[in-house]
DNA sequence: TTGCTCCTCACGTCACGTGAGGTGGC
DNA sequence: TTGCTCCTCACGTCACGTGAGGTGGC
């Protein structure tokens, strides 16, 4: 394949029409050549890229294993290992499960939090008063990590946690079962208020 | 809330202690310390940060919108403004479908480049022989796309195209419909076998 | 004194996009 | 000569993670 009518010689393509062909950007092209997945032809006196049947050949794969998903480090292995590729896409299909399925939690929790209503997000809400316990599940926070809170806050500060808990408006006897419920192991599940 | 049991003064906590009572990391509260959207005490004489109550609230809005996918930036406005949350998140939720649906098309062409077996990837057939077609089409490329690269190639070099042509063994009758197919106007699709 | 936690840079990640500033070929 | 495409840096993105090298408090 040699002779053309407008490039110097043979039949390359230069780097925008190249990426034109391919479906991709012309810096997408010039990245994947610094990083080594492709060698277009650079013609001495010139220094313009020449995309090569080869080349276009190895970005047409390429492509498909971007559009698929699969990271470029994975990429460059299949390039030179091709028997690799079935395993490969088995690996990303579970990856790509777990992907989705992270995003479906996403939007639960953003639905969770959308059914709470505009006001209920309390970021004007005057801080550290009783609003606190209504705020905490508004948000969607879990029985775990109030528990958490409360502990780390009682095991780093038990008098400031007694103070912070009286500032709620809490009596002496729900302070002391609030403490008692924070100290004891996370095994045992009880339904408790904040 | 004044006067502490280890700290020097007051409820607060050190950062790696707000950080598990929230659930984040610690490096992840420095860097939104960095971004302004926390302001933990900082102590004259100490250099050490004091999360106290406000600093654990804000945090623990943070976190819900964060597990929520918002982005920091849109997390920072509704800091400011909490009435903007019922339209951040429903906007929010659309682009978590976009994001779906985008993860589902990859894995739809993750499993049929599954699908061609595992030789049909081709990375090691020899470059530029009549497995072209058969490599392009195994490899999912549309006819759209290949549309596009003859396109690309007859228009830059139409002497190179033909030659390439010639050397998949294909006949003059076979070369002119090609270059007919890929030069007309990309509404008329006609099925054709590359 | 020994650990433990704390601190501040500074750089790495992933796959490119976006200028800035300049050159070759028709 | 005018456009057009091409070129090479170098920095920005997003939300942190990971050392390096050092200090304070019990």
């Amino acid at each position: 394949v040699a002779g053309g009518a407008s490039a110097a010689a043979g039949a390359g393509l230069t780097i925008a029409r190249a990426a034109r062909a391919v479906g991709l950007s012309r810096t997408t092209l010039m990245y994947y050549e610094r990083l080594g997945l492709i060698r277009p032809l650079r013609r001495a006196g010139s220094r313009y890229r020449t995309f090569r049947a080869e080349d276009l050949q190895a970005l047409f794969l390429i492509s498909r294993w971007r559009a698929a998903g699969l990271p470029l480090d994975t990429v460059r292995r299949l390039l030179a290992d091709p028997d690799e590729a079935a395993g490969a896409l088995r690996d990303h299909l579970r990856s790509l499960d777990r992907a989705i399925e992270s995003l479906r939690a996403q939007r639960r929790l953003a639905q969770r939090l959308l059914g709470r209503g505009p006001r209920a997000d309390g970021g004007a809400m005057p801080l550290t008063k009783a609003g606190w316990s209504a705020l905490f599940r508004a948000i969607g926070m879990s029985e775990q990590q109030m528990r958490r809170w409360h502990a780390e806050f009682e095991r780093e500060n038990s008098a400031g946690h007694r103070q912070f808990l009286r500032s709620l408006g809490l009596g002496a006897a729900e302070i002391g079962r609030i403490r008692r419920w924070c100290t004891r192991q996370p095994s045992s599940r009880r339904g408790h208020g904040h």
